[in-house]
RNA sequence: CGGGCUGUAGCGCAGCCUGGUUAGCGCGUUUGACUGGGGGUCAAAAGGUCGGAGGUUCGAAUCCUCUCAGCCCGACCA
């Protein structure tokens, strides 16, 4: 027995989180960076992870009442000239093509030729061409409202990229829509951070706080942006979905107008709503320990993995056979709604290494069984969520598998609550506020979220920028009493979430 | 775009200061044996234009010049 790590992952989670985040990417197999400055390659475990996501989102964009489709990867410079504050907010991280071919260069290899005339963007995000086209769909009040959200990839050139919560291209989905008053565009609005705050905590068990954003801290160009905040086990926060408000700025750059039934014509009213691939950086962080990824079952590509265990090919045989029944089994259960995503394992690997294969993977349930089990109807249970594995009877398993599942989903949904909940603070002056977000060092996981009244975010500039600590929110819920604010003691309506965030 | 650092086997590194036989090590990989509810043990093997170009020298991974790429620290960010 040689000297194994206490820990999967190292190094732990206390040691360095960074790095943490790092390697529990690599052993659960997620992804791996590519030889392209800034953009990942996401790995089929990865991806099918990305999958159970989409699918589960666009369920909720249909049952919405919206529908799919899909718009150009190139912008015209000209269409985000329009927006002025929304030029300004992406134009310094914008990947610009502008040539169309490729010559052989006289020195040997090849070099850009046939310059375009009007340089193409690609896109950071869709407003502006969306925008264009959605003024041709727009005539008569007829025509509203549309309700359209599109799969897709993104650039923004990033200088400083991490895997999943910052990459140079990204995938995301992007809701667009059209309304024909302000009050339908905000409810619009409003109703599409409340599917993401239901998608992060039913789905992810990811608990989350919705809010608003401060001017400073809202979307190029938008009215309004509300935000779902999560907490990660560093007590960083980390914004997992937006959804904006963004009046009639778009649509009077793009002249989307329609014609009222009082036969006036007028501006339309648009919302942007998106979340991306920074959602599979948001679970691992909420949920992953030191032996790697943990899945919220409701999202593993396999909640269970069988492992048969068997000393030759007689026995092999045998066990393969009674696995399978197994899996028909299991297969048949469903957990919410859903079947069972079962998986065998037969690779031929060490049986140890086996198991710490789908640990570090985050695969909820691994059920061992081998010709004892076979001879007393028993499998061998372990759970991701708890170290030690258990044995019971293998009808009395297949019987409760859902209930499993449900149980150790709203394990993980209460436990990252807690974390939350143990490192928020409400805070009422500034030096309890030095105290809160000062480390004694880098690496020292410290702070979380101080729920204070604050009266203008820019008097604060500074404090913030001294602490390196950002206005998450202004939280939706709750937040109606009075108060002063923590630094300059000036009457504040509102408390807002204050912390260091991704 | 400013400051610091690094490019040597799939991955992580040593060697460089003080040039000198076939460039090492750990992990991983492959094969065999032992083992068998466990990421084990032993043995063998495969795998390298030392980032690229030029120069100094009898001789360069090592010294010099240029160049490319990446990482870290600052301003920006789903």
């Amino acid at each position: 027995m040689a000297k194994a790590p206490k820990t999967a992952i190292q190094p732990t989670r206390s040691e360095d989180y960074p790095e943490w985040y790092q390697q529990v990417i690599r052993a659960a197999d997620l992804a791996e960076s590519s030889p392209v400055r800034g953009c990942m390659v996401i790995k089929p475990w990865g991806y099918r992870l990305w999958e159970n996501m989409q699918r589960a989102l666009d369920d909720m964009f249909k049952a919405t009442g919206h529908q799919n489709a899909y718009f150009p990867l190139f912008i015209p410079m000209s269409f985000l000239e329009k927006e002025a504050e929304h030029v300004e907010g992406f134009a310094k991280e914008c990947a610009v093509v502008t040539h169309h071919r490729l010559e052989p260069n006289p020195d040997g290899g090849l070099r850009p030729a046939g310059a375009l005339e009007e340089p193409l963007i690609v896109r950071p995000t869709s407003e502006t061409i969306i925008g264009a086209t959605y003024a041709k769909w727009v005539q008569s009040h007829r025509d509203l409202p549309i309700l359209i959200n599109q799969w897709a990839n993104v650039v923004r050139w990033e200088m400083r990229t991490r895997m999943f919560l910052r990459t140079a291209e990204f995938l995301w989905q992007e809701g667009h829509t059209v309304h024909a008053t302000s009050e339908e565009a905000i409810a619009e609005t409003q109703q599409m951070i409340n599917v993401y705050a239901d998608f992060a905590q039913n789905w992810m068990a990811m608990p989350v706080i919705i809010g608003s954003k401060t001017p400073a801290e809202r979307f190029p160009g938008a009215v309004e942006t509300l935000s779902i905040e999560a907490m990660m086990q560093d007590r960083k926060a980390l914004q997992a979905g937006t959804s904006h408000f963004l009046g009639q700025n778009f649509s009077k750059a793009q002249e989307i107008m329609f014609q009222a039934e009082n036969g006036e014509r007028q501006y339309a009213w648009t919302t942007s709503w998106g979340v991306s691939t920074r959602l599979v950086g948001a679970l691992i962080m909420s949920h992953s320990d030191d032996d790697g990824l943990v899945l919220p079952p409701r999202l593993a590509p396999d909640q269970i993995v069988i492992l048969p265990i068997y000393r030759d090919d007689s026995q092999r045989l045998e066990v393969l056979q009674h696995v399978e029944s197994i899996k028909a089994e299991l297969e048949a259960m469903s957990f919410l709604g859903q079947p069972l995503r079962i998986a065998i394992d037969d690779r031929d690997v060490r049986g140890g290494e086996k198991k710490w294969h789908h640990v570090k993977r985050g695969v909820p349930i691994r059920l061992e069984v081998g010709p004892k089990d076979i001879e007393k109807g028993s499998v061998f249970v372990g759970r991701r969520d708890q170290p030690k594995s258990f044995g019971m009877s293998r009808s009395e398993f297949i019987a409760t598998a859902p209930a499993l599942l449900d149980e150790m989903q709203k394990g993980l949904f209460n436990r990252a609550l807690q974390l939350r909940n143990e490192n928020t603070q409400e805070i009422t002056t500034e030096s309890d506020f030095r105290d809160f977000f000062a480390a004694s060092d880098e690496k020292e996981l410290h702070g979380g979220f101080a729920h204070c009244h604050f009266a203008d975010e820019q008097s604060l500039e500074p404090l913030l920028k001294d602490l390196k600590v950002t206005i998450r929110c202004v939280p939706s819920e709750d937040n109606d009493e009075a108060g002063t604010c923590f630094s300059t003691g000036k009457a504040a309506q509102k408390r807002a979430i204050f912390a260091k965030a991704y």
